[in-house]
DNA sequence: GCTATTATGTTATAACATAACAGGTAGCGC
DNA sequence: GCGCTACCTGTTATGTTATAACATAATAGC
């Protein structure tokens, strides 16, 4: 339980927010793109886009299926994974390849390649805003087609950091 | 068979290139930093690599311990994971987290963080040579301390692509 | 040769993921 | 309403990837 509804310990991009509004404005966000393209967020999915929000670390498929069990919505491992291909297909979810984890996306509406950054200590994930133009220069040499990229980074996050200066 | 030894259509790079001359040195090297490093380069775990440098595609680990199966060096999945474990660790070979995949690395020596380009149609994979500055900018940003990258693009080699003018 | 270390063999199971088919429900044209 | 279609969900079964745990064997250093 958090006594402030503003501000609290859950981070995104390590950093403390107004979760509450966060998960308003991502679910929200993703009814109205539902509408939009013709679609449907149906209870199980809508669902499994509230549990992966509740926190901003990444959840492997079968987590999320536990807390769907628990609420009556499903108990089989394809009722987990077809909502969350949907969620990802939509891209209200990104799949983290490194954890074989999902996790609800930070900026929703604007589809994009993600990056993340990983804290191997907490396992909080970070989304980052960055251009793999890098990547994309070096695959304009040889000729290669990029389609979609990956980029995770694993390390540790400024609250797990041995500290200099206590 | 391949009749000339020679610039083979095994892409490296997604270029034909001098595929025997190219496992020779990788083995070469990978014995001799066993060797310097004090570190066994036992049957099991030549052969393993060995395999993994026929080709420059990612092999899964039972596609590993299948071959291996075949030639009396071990059936069950430890032995496999056991080799591979320790051929990425001296980094030998690079695991491809998109693909659960394992795959040689085409530069072995120096410690390096890999970039991978992956044809989405066949298979091939190619080591790019290229920093993740982005990346670590918007780590410093963020007061993330980066341990390990993880870059792979997926999308169409040259070989792959719709011709315009056939 | 003894002992510590490292590597391998084996069993069993955990963890992650999907194919395939059956049943249910909502919308639509008539 | 009826039947059609499309989509979603339920379920069984299985496939795929990965590791824990313990037993045995080989090796290196003393």
């Amino acid at each position: 339980m958090e006594n402030d509804p503003k501000m609290t310990e859950t981070p995104l991009g390590f950093a403390a927010h107004d979760h509450s509004a966060c998960v308003k404005f991502a679910l929200t966000s993703a009814q109205a793109t539902c509408a939009a393209r013709g679609v449907q967020l149906t209870p199980v999915r809508q669902r499994s886009l509230e549990i992966l929000l509740e926190s901003h670390a990444a959840m492997g498929a079968y987590d999320v299926l536990a807390r769907l069990d628990a609420e009556g919505l499903g108990s089989k491992p394809p009722v987990a994974y077809r909502a969350l291909s949907f969620l990802v297909d939509q891209g209200f979810v990104h799949r983290i390849e490194g954890l074989n984890a999902f996790i609800a996306c930070a900026h929703p509406g604007d589809k994009h390649d993600p990056a993340f950054m990983i804290c191997t200590t907490c396992g909080t994930v970070a989304e980052a805003q960055i251009s793999s133009a890098a990547l994309g220069t070096s695959a304009a040499q040889s000729g290669f087609q990029i389609a979609q990229t990956l980029i995770e980074a694993q390390g540790l996050c400024p609250a797990c950091q041995p500290q200099v200066q206590p």
